[in-house]
DNA sequence: AATATGTATTGACAAGCTTCGATGTTTATG
DNA sequence: CATAAACATCGAAGCTTGTCAATACATATT
């Protein structure tokens, strides 16, 4: 059981401060950390900003080449990426032409941006 | 809107691009994801958020009392962000009064929004 | 000195993520 | 039709991260 304290002494089991204002939940936490998470990662975001770079169209191979992991890892993080809404493709023959979703990515960055600036 | 190449004609076995400028290099992937991966946890977001909120000092009970991991997590956690630099903390007798280090924050904040603005 | 409290650390376990070989699927070519 | 190429998916291994009970440590109180 913890007693009323004075101003300026503390003890032991008293709180300091009470929670303040809204503050961020529990669940835009998550939010936000989900999306900081899909872009923590070095090889994707090599592919996103190889994506970004190339005005047309990105097969695979071209992107595999450019990343020092095997195919299927590739094809694995295209397709977070793509599930994420950031990337998609199109299908031409052999090849899956990948490119950026441009609004997708710049709703993303402005939902980060925001949040963080509430932090510093 | 992106405008549509046409496709030359291409054969299996070649490639359908080369790739363009200076880009995202494997280091600065890796820093900016090095970035991305501090914040990208739900509790740390928390704690960042609710020591950005409080003018004064929090101890680490506060913390504690106002996420849903027990404490040594929490220490664990705080000890990532102060390894982060992004708080710090000042001991005054048995508490650990943590704060965020705002310009910290801020310059990480920097960092991460004009990478991203490369992507979109 | 003995005890209690706040916090950090340790050690172990669980869960998730990354990676890749193997394999499947689709489409083009001979 | 048989073969080859591009890409996706599966399954398993390895690594990293998150979590907490137990414990250690420092400081305060009695």
């Amino acid at each position: 059981m913890r007693e009323v304290i004075p101003l300026i002494e503390r003890k032991p089991g008293s709180r300091c401060c009470t929670s303040a204002g809204p503050g961020l939940d529990p669940a835009a936490a998550q939010a936000l950390a989900d999306d900081l998470q899909i872009l923590a990662h070095p090889i994707r975001l090599q592919l996103l900003d190889l994506l970004a770079r190339s005005a047309g169209q990105v097969c695979v191979c071209d992107l595999e080449s450019a990343v020092p992991v095997k195919q299927p890892t590739v094809s694995h993080h295209l397709r977070l990426l793509r599930e994420a809404g950031l990337i998609d493709c199109e299908k031409q023959g052999l090849w899956a032409y990948y490119f950026v979703k441009r609004e997708a990515v710049a709703a993303l960055r402005e939902r980060i941006d925001v949040r963080l600036q509430a932090l510093a």
